[in-house]
DNA sequence: ATTCTAGTTTATAATGATTCTAAAAAAGTG
DNA sequence: CACTTTTTTAGAATCATTATAAACTAGAAT
């Protein structure tokens, strides 16, 4: 399996369920945007194996802090994930609550003056919201 | 009052308890960002009278709805609320959890080269996080 | 293989921000 | 005042997320 390899490498033991998510989650040709929920429901449907929801929860953070995954700032009820790590932006369509990538050639450079005494820019992220 | 002829123009009766919020909010000379329970606290410091929080939130939501607020799109597990409604654009410091203004002159033209069929751009919204 | 230990999964409970409910109060109108 | 509509309110409900703590498992050691 490709990934025992990946989650060794970050400290995290290669087990069933971590197996399958990483499936789920990166066996496909294009990344996409989720919420646990969302996630839940694709488990189900591909996998023929019960994941608890907390440990749905509890990889998704992992990968998160290990940078397989990232959130995205937005206001929903609940929270998106990205799988596309790279640097890049949204659109959010208002009516349909979907998330579309924005690549950073779609943007442009963005130029922050503004500079804070004692802080770096860690990641600098647009937002567009789309309606009708 | 100044707030009354504001709220009678959104069709909103000018209520006791939503002038006493509209002085919390908007009597000052800096715009600020707060959470529902930030505001709670301020309006119990600066009002000698007990608002309910189906009160604030109600009236928060009907302020935003009127545009006389914002919401800020962030990932916390509370929502921010600013009472500088120009387009602008926001710092977030992480380990603090506050938010700073970011001028549009801060940042510059942001210009979105992509298009989406049958949908147009409301906001285009700047996040920049901050670590040490 | 057997034992050991730290890490992981799981069902379930707890938390907490937000929304809902429905009754009482207040605002506006004539 | 009498009447209608809007608003406030305390408390309940909702629901995404996190915490708990017991059972299980991966990896390592014996
Ligand atoms: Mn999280
Ligand atoms: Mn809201
Ligand atoms: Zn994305
Ligand atoms: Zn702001």
């Amino acid at each position: 399996m490709k990934y025992i390899e990946k989650l060794r490498n970050s400290g995290l033991r290669p087990t069933k369920q971590r197996l399958q998510i990483c499936e789920v989650l990166f066996d496909r040709d294009k990344t996409f945007h989720f919420t646990i929920n969302e996630l839940e429901q694709k488990i189900k449907k591909q996998i023929n194996n019960k994941i608890s929801l907390a440990t749905v929860y509890n990889t998704v953070h992992a990968f998160e802090k290990k940078g397989y995954l990232k959130q995205i700032p937005i206001n929903s009820n609940q929270t998106y994930f990205d799988t596309n790590v790279t640097d890049h932006h949204h659109f959010y369509d208002l009516k349909d609550e979907k998330l579309i990538d924005l690549e950073n050639s779609d943007v442009g450079p963005i130029n922050i003056l503004k500079k804070i005494d004692g802080k770096k820019i860690k990641s600098v992220e647009v937002l567009v919201k789309l309606e009708d």
